[in-house]
DNA sequence: GTGCCCTAGTGGTATAGAGCAATAGGCTGT
DNA sequence: ACAGCCTATTGCTCTATACCACTAGGGCAC
């Protein structure tokens, strides 16, 4: 709970780390305040500066956000779906007043194909939910999601309801599960059969086919996820900016899935 | 020359904002070494943390890198092609050891459609350079490539050699503009008859569709793009990252295009 | 009530000064 | 010649202090 002189390790720098771990634990959660800069260094024995430069740094990268007059307060996490999936299929549809919708096509225990279980780390023959779920807007289904979560990481997945409830939030919320990274492949294909008959569209349609793992604060593979977009529907932006901060914030390019 | 105290314009944001200009005049070039912190302050009659507040800043957009003992010097640009463009095809290329080859389709003034006119901000019937060029590695077709530059932006650039230079190295450095930014919108689509002929590829081939705009240091628009991809041979990687940052960069999500 | 001002608390900028850690290059002893 | 030390220079951390800008809320005048 103190910080350590005697440590070539630089206070701001403890503190900083002290005050993510917190965050991390649960006792400061997104849109709380946290202490300020003069009772920081109050409760710490450290300088206020010193105390000043934890929080910059925390607020540059991200973890929190700060108001001048008001306050300090953890940042929203904003990466379930923003930074970390990239589609944010849910986020599009609620832009454009859609009502995002599923239907499970698929959800129970399998043995993963070999790929997959390569991805997941799993050693042969354990065990993994599989999902299915095609996503509409309103009425037009827009996206075939596959996902594969090691069992072990999510005991009773399979029987969890998944058409009203988001994924992430099930696996965050209810399995502690927490995600902090992904890698993802986008490609262009064209859809196959079945792909043509669920969509209701022509053969040789072009679609977007975004293949991935997720990761988790541990960097243990927690979801290999495949999903297929219409892609009439569907583009990528990407803005890229090298321009002056924005407060204390350096603008990072911007990604994002949006629907035509 | 030097700082003015009676704006509300922060010291040490004047300085980074002196040393930027310094950097774009040519006063001082990449791998330059700048004026180290008790310079500055002695030159501006400054604190010493103020003029270090300048150089971290600048620092953290990537402008300086700085090394304990040695100094703080001009970072390399590192943009024109990477976070700039995304697509990276000449150092996909060279990455997997095949020769970038280009071959010139097209080059010529013109007067832009519409549509192109619009997102360069031309008046009605202003000319633009018109560039159509087909990407190859070694003998096979992998992208081809319009862009669309305001005359008054390039006078000559419609005589100019682009089969053996980059078209953004010539912006530069013979035209004297400085890419900054740019928007880009990324979507799958298939070949048509014309892009079949030219690929040598089977009807209905999956394609990747890249069109954008580019933007410079005054944020006027500079080139308007489009560009077609194989599917087949093109992926688009992305790694997304919550990390603690490294010095004090913070590591933004890398996007990049590979070679399949 | 309504509008205004004042004030306490917050983050933001700036100062001056101290010592530490890493680097590069010259010097010195062998 | 060479290895090792010494020192000047650089960036990095930290302290203590001051004042400014902005916000929110209480209280006062109307």
């Amino acid at each position: 709970m103190a910080l350590n002189r005697s440590v070539p390790v630089p206070l701001y720098y403890q503190l900083a780390e002290l005050i993510r771990e917190q965050i991390a634990a649960g006792e400061l959660r997104p849109g709380d305040q946290v202490p300020g800069e003069r009772t920081l260094s109050e409760q710490y024995q450290i300088s206020r500066m010193t105390a000043r430069q934890a929080l910059v740094y925390l607020e540059r990268e991200g973890t929190l956000v700060s108001e001048q007059g008001r306050g300090t307060f953890v940042a929203a996490p904003k990466l379930t779906y923003d930074a970390l999936h990239l589609l944010g299929f849910t986020e599009a549809m609620l832009l454009r007043g859609a009502k995002p919708r599923a239907r499970v096509l698929e959800q129970g225990v399998v043995t993963p194909p070999l790929r997959v279980a390569r991805d997941l780390g799993l050693a042969g023959g354990e065990e993994a939910v599989k999902i299915v779920r095609l996503r509409f807007s309103d009425v037009t289904p827009l996206l075939l999601e596959t996902s594969y979560i090691p069992l072990s990481r999510c005991p009773g997945l399979a029987q969890d309801d998944l058409a009203s409830q988001s994924l992430y939030t099930l696996l965050e919320q209810r399995y502690g599960v927490r995600l902090l990274r992904a890698t993802q492949t986008l490609e262009a294909t064209v859809a196959n059969a079945y792909e043509q008959q669920l969509f209701g569209v022509a053969e040789g349609m072009p679609m977007i086919l975004l293949t991935g793992v997720t990761f988790d604060d541990h960097n243990k593979p927690v979801e290999q996820f495949k999903a297929i977009y219409r892609g009439d529907r569907f583009k990528l932006t990407y803005e890229s900016e090298r321009g002056a901060p924005v407060g204390n914030q350096v603008p990072a390019p911007r990604l994002s899935m949006v629907l035509a």
